[in-house]
DNA sequence: CTATCATTTCGACAATTGGCGAAATGTAAA
DNA sequence: TTTACATTTCGCCAATTGTCGAAATGATAG
């Protein structure tokens, strides 16, 4: 039951709602994240933090970067199709979508 | 988003989904789910409202009782299927559904 | 018309949540 | 080994949430 409301309520905050459509389209780092939410970098962190204990997402090191990417298996995933499919109509979607195409983590983090 | 983010919110109580639960069975008056839960009743309300402004629930009057139906059309009932499996090896669930069976709107509320 | 009674609304309170900046962590490069 | 820097953790604060009891509501029954 707990793990069942956890997963709910990783789902009901529109910025973490963004991180996933994002993710979507691309694995993306910590910095690259807090750049197209315009949060600080400890807020988003905790906000993966949330997505990931509910079974949405993993990391994985890369150089200085960690990236974070959708994990396609688990309980979790069976609600994304759906929620997706929702969400592409909802407002900063889309151009979260174009303000990505914009940012990369060389540039935003030094090199 | 709005519409979307509160609709998740609506499934992150453990009490709003057994009352889901419950209404899967059959439809319910406020003073049956508040024998179920055993919360006050004030507390029910305010839970049934959440459903319903989610669109998961809907209201009938019945006599002295409001009834509460699940709603079967409407964006939100998309997700109930997946949801409802999760939660039947969850642990109030079967319980609750034992328990609905003796209680009695009519002996509960005076007749 | 009045009284009853199921339900809703209100006001209060403790607990949780989303946000921030600062400090801690840990890894990669120098 | 030491420095640099991306990320996480830690306090803190304001806003929201779940709960209750009391008061308001509103419809039914007498």
């Amino acid at each position: 039951m707990r793990e069942i409301t956890k997963l709910f309520k990783a789902l009901s905050d529109p910025n973490r709602l963004r991180i996933l459509k994002m993710l979507e389209i691309k694995p993306l780092c910590v910095c690259e994240i807090t750049e197209a939410l315009r949060l600080a970098t400890s807020t988003v962190s905790k906000h993966l933090s949330i997505l990931r204990n509910a079974g949405f997402i993993s990391d994985q090191k890369d150089a200085k970067w960690v990236n974070y990417t959708l994990k396609p298996e688990g309980k979790a995933c069976g609600l994304l199709p759906i929620v997706s499919a929702w969400l592409d109509n909802a407002d900063p979607i889309k151009s979260d979508a174009e303000h990505l195409k914009t940012i990369d983590r060389v540039n935003l983090c030094g090199n």
